[in-house]
DNA sequence: CTAGTTAATTGTAAATTTCAAATAACATTT
DNA sequence: AAATGTTATTTGAAATTTACAATTAACTAG
């Protein structure tokens, strides 16, 4: 027992995941504390003593502080540990993404969001965090209705569509698109519901309980 | 700070997969000490201060310690945690599974391995940790190469074609297999090579760089 | 009532997958 | 040497899915 960790840092990371302007975006947090205070990093904390059961207790505390509500989407990404990711020392960082429509965000939260491809320099070994990220919604996003989750709840057909391109990075053919994602089942269309505008109107959807469910439950 | 964890438990935990009579097993150990002395449990243990990269040094040493050599294939699969998963107190475990070819296994050891499907009762969150280590090999082996790291480094079509079957659970037409797998290029034929028999020679294959790496590495 | 815009459908070609069957290449037995 | 058994591998046609291009639909604004 006498090599064995003795007093690791537990804490959570969370890449938060949004769309703005079209855009893959991440929402950031200014450091209030050292080290790197005042500087640009993923939100994140200490693990608390009674968040006992699992950490994404710690994860949803961490992201209501930041945006005031649950994401509808949360899981578990990865975890980092080492005795070099942290000035502080030996340390493990569990860490999650979420996926969070701008719809439920503040204004001010929106603008503040940045682009997922185009990031400041961020403190820890957070640009590691963020690469996994993208690369598990990325792949998530080719098999699963995981990007959905980035939109409210009741959505286009063309705005799924381009959700999808977004995350993916690639372009989806149209008809292809609508005629997969119809098959599935993951989407139904609200009755007589429409996005009206100057142009043909567009149905509305929302996701089924055939969709993704969020924090990977399965049944 | 007063309320973060001041002295958790950090331990790897792993799920070491095999292939026994074409079925998909694990790897036990029988525990050496308290708690849950004597029982049979996955093999793990604490993450040792020099260590200090990243807990898959300490999963490939718990997984040493098992077998004798590093696994061809290690992946982190999820962090449990928690105060109620450990008598001993407050515990972060890092999970790893691991793919390896009964092959290199010693007899002994291919014959102590349990079918998934039937293990015995597990102590602490174990049975958790299975669950979710064979939801993630079925769930990628429906789209890597991640089943042939199950066999050894030179393998005929019809086994790969069984190991398919045997980790996702399901009956996959011959024909088709072959093309698919052929068309993604993660096989290549050892020239010149074959499995002899009562039968017709069987083409031998070995994994092309286009597999999926171990550690899931990328590039 | 026409132009502009986005939504949604349609049709056909191309590609893929499925299914069933045939053929190939041995070792072993007769 | 020929027949048989066994597994490997290929083939071909039907069914399904996907890609691509174009058309039609339904509105608003001017």
């Amino acid at each position: 027992m006498e090599r064995t960790i003795r007093q690791p840092l537990v804490m959570v990371d969370t890449a938060l995941f949004t769309i703005r302007n079209e855009r893959l975006c991440l929402i950031l947090a200014r450091r209030q504390e050292p080290p790197f205070e005042g500087v640009l990093a993923l939100p994140g904390g200490f693990v608390h003593v009674e968040e006992d059961a699992d950490t994404a207790m710690a994860a949803r505390r961490v992201i209501r502080r930041k945006i005031g509500f649950d994401a509808p989407y949360l899981e578990q990404l990865f975890t980092f540990s080492g005795a070099a990711r942290d000035p502080r020392g030996w340390s493990v960082s569990i860490t999650y993404y979420a996926l969070i429509p701008s719809a439920l965000l503040d204004q001010s939260q929106v603008a503040e969001a940045l682009p997922a491809e185009a990031l400041p320099p961020l403190p820890f070994d957070h640009p590691q965090i963020v690469a996994r990220a993208i690369e598990r919604l990325r792949s998530k996003a080719t098999y699963s209705s995981l990007p959905a989750f980035l939109l409210p709840a009741a959505f286009t057909m063309n705005e799924l569509h381009r959700i999808y391109e977004q995350t993916i990075g690639a372009r989806l053919d149209k008809a292809s698109f609508r005629h997969k994602i119809l098959e599935q089942g993951i989407i139904e269309p609200l009755s007589e519901q429409f996005r009206v505008g100057a142009h043909r109107p567009a149905q509305l959807y929302r996701l089924t309980s055939k969709a993704l469910t969020p924090f990977e439950r399965k049944i």
